[in-house]
DNA sequence: ACCTAACCATACCGGTCGGTATACTTGCAG
DNA sequence: CTGCAAGTATACCGACCGGTATGGTTAGGT
């Protein structure tokens, strides 16, 4: 097995790996063979090896890609729905979630591959970790803007709802799931401002 | 292929489930062939189709008893601890799932199950989707046991952080995320109750 | 003119997959 | 005594898996 860490990325290779990214997504990683691959991004298996060095290196790129994309999607959303800080600004965040979930009706990329995943050693894993992280800073991120106290905690628990209504909208089969998530989640945005702006004086 | 809706547990057919429900757990769907169960298991293939018709079928049956499996866990765990309705007992599902993911070190079997399946018309995906709504609705109903107004929100609010929080320990790789689900939740248990000694007289 | 990177086409490798077929043994119920 | 259900053992099937080998084409840089 030859290994690459770092892809040239030939025109092939991005379409290579585009194809790979909405196979895997819409199979899985173990259901989809690198022949089918070749096949619908209109390559061959011999460059796909060229430039990826193997499946697990295929899948690693892919999830490193999907994490940029979210990444991207997340923020370039929240940017232009609310640019300002505020309470609407953090419950934004779900809103891209809700609009990412549009189009990917399969639940979370990153829980799915972890499914795949967790016991082996893969690279791919220390990547979603990554990805669930970026996540909840993002959250506490723009709690501190807000100068909500204690944004550490109040952001973890509100990527907690958030992980939360992925696995219930899709998994659970329950449509409702995002609502509530909002729901919930504006109630605690606006306790953590009240929490600022009458801050704890009988402790 | 033979359609098995009802696989006549013999002895060698329950044995055959245990061990398919640790090995597709460990694994993955797709990662455990029928041929190592039947090993592992000291059977053969043979038996394996005569019992559950297909992997398929075996699957389908795998899904059904880790479901019963985790409803037995959570509420002998819950009647044990906190047999009297309170606040605590509310808690302690969230302090069952803890010990269940003491044992269960890989994540959601029915999430990661439905990483496998979605898309394709698998009969286990109703199953998977019966397992969220049922604990779910075992939350809503320990509330409703409280008195808490609007029992069916607030229920369903604790479920997301019940299903966050395993994503955020496994796939997020976030020890702290049980502490803050408890953390959360305990505020939110607390508000519910609130609302009820205090009804609204505001609106 | 020459080299090299990128790519295509195809055939091949050993191994594993889900699933089936055949034939034999065991034990129990009528 | 007989019949049937349950299970073992083993060989087999076509399909597909990840990965490699070989050889040829094209285009850009020097």
């Amino acid at each position: 097995m030859t290994t690459i860490t770092q892809p040239r990325m030939t025109p092939t290779a991005i379409r290579i790996l585009e194809t790979a990214e909405g196979l895997f997504y819409a199979h899985g990683l173990r259901a989809v063979g690198v022949e089918r691959i070749a096949d619908e991004a209109g390559t061959t298996k011999k460059t796909i090896y060229d430039r990826f060095g193997s499946k697990d290196g295929l899948i690693t790129a892919y999830l490193r890609q999907r994490c940029d994309r979210w990444h991207s999607h997340a923020t370039s959303y929240v940017e232009e729905h609310e640019p300002e800080p505020s309470r609407a600004r953090v419950l934004a965040v779900l809103d891209a979630l809700d609009s990412w979930m549009a189009v990917n009706r399969r639940g979370c990329g990153f829980v799915n591959a972890y499914a795949e995943l967790a016991g082996t050693g893969h690279n791919g894993l220390s990547i979603i970790a990554e990805e669930k992280i970026w996540t909840r800073d993002y959250y506490i991120g723009l709690l501190t803007e807000l100068g909500v106290p204690d944004p550490g905690p109040r952001g973890r628990e509100l990527a907690l709802v958030h992980e939360g209504a992925i696995v219930q909208l899709t998994a659970g089969a329950q449509p409702e799931a995002m609502a509530d998530a909002r729901e919930l989640m504006r109630r605690l945005i606006d306790d953590g401002v009240a929490a600022e702006e009458a801050p704890a004086t009988w402790g």
